[in-house]
DNA sequence: TCTTGACTTAAACATTAGTTTAAGTTCTAA
DNA sequence: TTAGAACTTAAACTAATGTTTAAGTCAAGA
């Protein structure tokens, strides 16, 4: 049960020389090569990729993940160091998340802002009268129509 | 109420040559200049330093951005096209969320692996007996823990 | 045996998103 | 009126994350 680069890159959808930088970055240690030199991937080493994968999609900095990477070759003596990484990454990513989900709302209230333009065919009810700036209610009467609605989507999609 | 470059740096918690790049790159079009050339914004520019922000916080790309300061240059016959556009920011926002979750819950499973491990004292109470290899029946085990337990901190948190 | 495709490396290149630097201008306050 | 802080620009620089290229090795099938 042995695969080659290409086989590799093909089934965790990487670029083969993307594979081959994480090497060089010291993310791949562990990979073995064949007599000809050719990179050896054993199934232990795709349980790695997909720990790696999954820490480089959770926005984790390649230097930072060769760091766990070294904290694995070192055995049970780094367990702890191990869980407190993946714990602090845990924090870093439950944080991200909240933060996107911020932005979405923030969005959505613009997507309001242009829904309810769009059916006025202008910007300017939400403008304050007689200038070209936005009136500083409007978000507040976005909000107070989101409370009184259970799908968002009545509230901001067109159509 | 103006305010310069370096107000809105503060107000804003962006580095005043930030500020430059993103107008050099097409996002503040809008910002006016005063006798000696400083920039000077106003309240519906800081709105807009609003929605870029969020933008970019959500990982819209620069240029991506100036596309959209740029249909809102255009005036109200742009307003479907800037919905649209939100709409579909919208979308990816909300896949990228979903994603981030994914990983989280893989983040968990491995965080789960690790305190087992450190309160076994080893990694090997993972392996297939005899094997370097993890156990391909872990994840099925967590996720059995997992369906039990209604918070989850107490199942994957250690101490 | 020869060709084709997959692998190897090191090094150059590309992209994104800024930051830093250098040189200069202008406002403010002592 | 002069020092210092804040602004201006263009251009060079940095960092992260790969991708591309060039030159070569190797294995398997016609």
């Amino acid at each position: 049960m042995e695969y080659l680069i290409g086989d590799v890159a093909k089934k965790m959808n990487i670029n083969t020389s993307a594979i081959r930088f994480y090497d060089k970055k010291g993310l791949l240690p562990f990979i073995e090569r064949d007599e000809a030199g050719r990179r050896k991937f054993k199934q232990q080493d795709m349980n790695f990729l997909e720990v790696i994968d999954c820490l480089k999609k959770s926005g984790v900095p390649v230097k930072d993940i060769a760091h766990f990477v070294r904290l694995c070759m070192e055995g049970d003596e780094t367990l702890r160091e191990r869980y407190d990484y993946l714990n602090n990454e845990e924090v870093n990513l439950e944080k991200k998340i909240s933060d996107l989900n911020d932005k979405l709302a923030f969005l959505r209230f613009k997507k309001w802002y242009y829904k309810t333009s769009v059916e006025a065919g202008t910007e300017k009810i939400h403008f304050v009268p007689g200038e070209n700036l936005v009136d500083p209610d409007t978000k507040a009467q976005y909000q107070a129509e989101l409370e009184k609605t259970d799908n968002i989507h009545d509230l901001i999609d067109l159509e």
